[in-house]
DNA sequence: AATGAATGAGACTTCATTCAT
DNA sequence: AATGAATGAAGTCTCATTCAT
């Protein structure tokens, strides 16, 4: 088994994309490997020379393409100055990925939720990269003085990730019938302002 | 084929109230049939008797015990006179049902998920009373010129549930390491004041 | 599962008689559960009502048919006065059984053997109960003051077994084309005079 | 396929004693071929160009090891006068060999036998030297007067080899906790002599 | 109404062998 | 002669559901 061929070979690549295409298209109980080996175009056997089991396949996906994910949305907040131009930065490069690749989308929002405790254990961990984010703009926020002083960190980050989230989920369960990214500028707005309307006294 | 049965004969609830505990203990996809029969003290096959099959227990398990989780947070709701009241008591409520009913939290947050798509269609359709009532309180909140009148309802149900929904989540895949009720108010004052500080101008 | 249901049922012996034939018939590595359930005229799904796993089988059919196999020799020993003729007894009841019942010695002889180290120190154990009726002969015999008193018990005993069981597994692999019973006789000389020649002074 | 080309290359003899090792160390069923390729320091496509298949390296690594084993015990035997110090030859030389050699001791007396029918018939044709070896032995014995008359051959060859081959087997599966060679004598002693006591009248 | 023994479909993974380089 | 990446066939076990009692 060739365990530091693990992320090279032009085969590597090509399971990752069929798995995400397969869990998409399939669901996460329906993928099973033959059609994973069948869409990318090699023998069942040789999944295996890539990787060490099927969990080790949904491990690596999420991984490459949370990594892809997360680098764009950096890249996206990196020239913005203000923490509230980053936050928007954020939330319509997240929504904009998502919209370009649907495949993606369903795999994040619906199929990999369909996993066990183990798994979904090591999918938090990637995930922390992308929440780490969040906390970044929060302390920016608050070491700038423009968000409340008094905020606990992670009720801020769960409102902005829980809105986030729920709203691509949504998206997905709904096919897709409305456009995603026009969503991020109200969502932003609701985020920084609440819910209440400004004239009120708080 | 007893769909109407729903409620006759004791064993029905005791299937139920079975089905929630060895889900919660086990993890969805632990729970076999047999199980949930056995922690019933019923046979296997008495249980074909109260359910089509193996999902029809588990949308029956959702509708039943969701219905009690809507009522109750109804019924905190009733006697609140503003808004904002309304929504803390929903928050509070929602908080404090799931505190008191771990293997409940268990099932909603993590092993519901771990379904397909068929049936997760099934069990957003039950949901959607749960989201009915926020969008009376949103609704109401913007008649009484309490809550921003340009806000899109869907976008103000997503960002109040997906916040809600990820602090659950978050608490319960943290082994219940702190009090989730006590969260109820700040993550309230958020909703409703945004992360940015009261004198900034919006 | 019924554990305790392990020995009960008339499919349980059905299926212990079912795996002796298969695997004799096939060979070990060629006795799939499928073909025992088959021969059995059970369903594969069955087979796992009675047994563990496939190695609990193959244990399970070593154990019960080597219970009745020893429980027949010591029969046929029991009411022989001298050790010399409980030997023959022995040696013959061995090679009468294992004659009559030719699956029987192909597994015992030829397949159980093709075992890896866990299996065969489970069969090890089974045989146990073979070896000692064994050193019970040589004890009594050396008391008797018949069997050479500064004779190893341990040695005595890798003789007996061993002679006996290679002449079983030649007369299996030669695929019985001679009677094998007739052989207890001068095999039981053999062992008790030894090759030297009685004139021979020793 | 250089089935002829046995002896050419020195990568031959690599693979062999790879082979020896492999087996020994993990067990038949565990000597997959791209071990003993690694093992032999070779490409695993190389083991074909020596070896027609899987079986094709077992059957050489047997009959390439047995035949030096064999020759051997020819030599010990070769400057001993009587067929009794013969006997002993072989034993001795027999035990000395596996004693200094505990991988081919495992491979014989345990790995080799969990094959399947077809390889065993093949290993029996090789064994057939060795057997040639005893009924040398047991022939000149008889001619010489030395052993009895009426003794048939193949049952005085069972016993001896029987009983030899058990007596390893117990010793490898015991992991050697005695010495094998002191154990020569004694066996060589009860099988010329046999159990009886010397003063018996047979 | 209740039982529970019996059913049987379905998938992950290993490893001997090949063949293009 | 040598390589080693790729192949693909094959088998154990689980568990939702049924049906004779």
């Amino acid at each position: 088994m060739s365990r530091l061929g693990k992320s090279r070979g032009p085969k590597y690549g090509q399971i990752i994309d069929a798995a995400v295409e397969v869990i998409a298209e399939n669901g996460f109980h329906q993928a099973q490997v033959s059609k994973i080996a069948k869409k990318a175009k090699v023998a069942d056997g040789t999944i295996y020379l890539y990787f060490k089991n099927k969990e080790d396949i949904l491990i690596s996906v999420f991984r490459e393409k949370m990594g892809l994910f997360v680098s764009c949305i950096e890249e996206a907040m990196g020239d913005k100055e203000t923490v509230e131009d980053k936050l928007l930065a954020l939330i319509e490069t997240y929504f904009k990925n998502l919209s370009e690749n649907y495949h993606w989308a369903i795999v994040t929002q619906l199929e990999l939720r369909q996993t066990d405790k183990r798994l979904r254990g090591k999918i938090g961990e990637i995930l922390k990269d992308l929440l780490i984010l969040l906390d970044t703009i929060i302390d920016e926020g608050k070491l700038q003085g423009v968000f409340k002083q008094e905020m606990d960190k992670r009720i801020a980050r769960q409102m902005i990730f829980g809105t986030i989230d729920e709203t691509v989920t949504t998206w997905v369960m709904k096919d897709r019938k409305y456009d995603l990214v026009s969503l991020a500028a109200p969502i932003h707005h609701l985020l920084l302002s609440g819910l209440l309307k400004d004239s009120k006294t708080r």
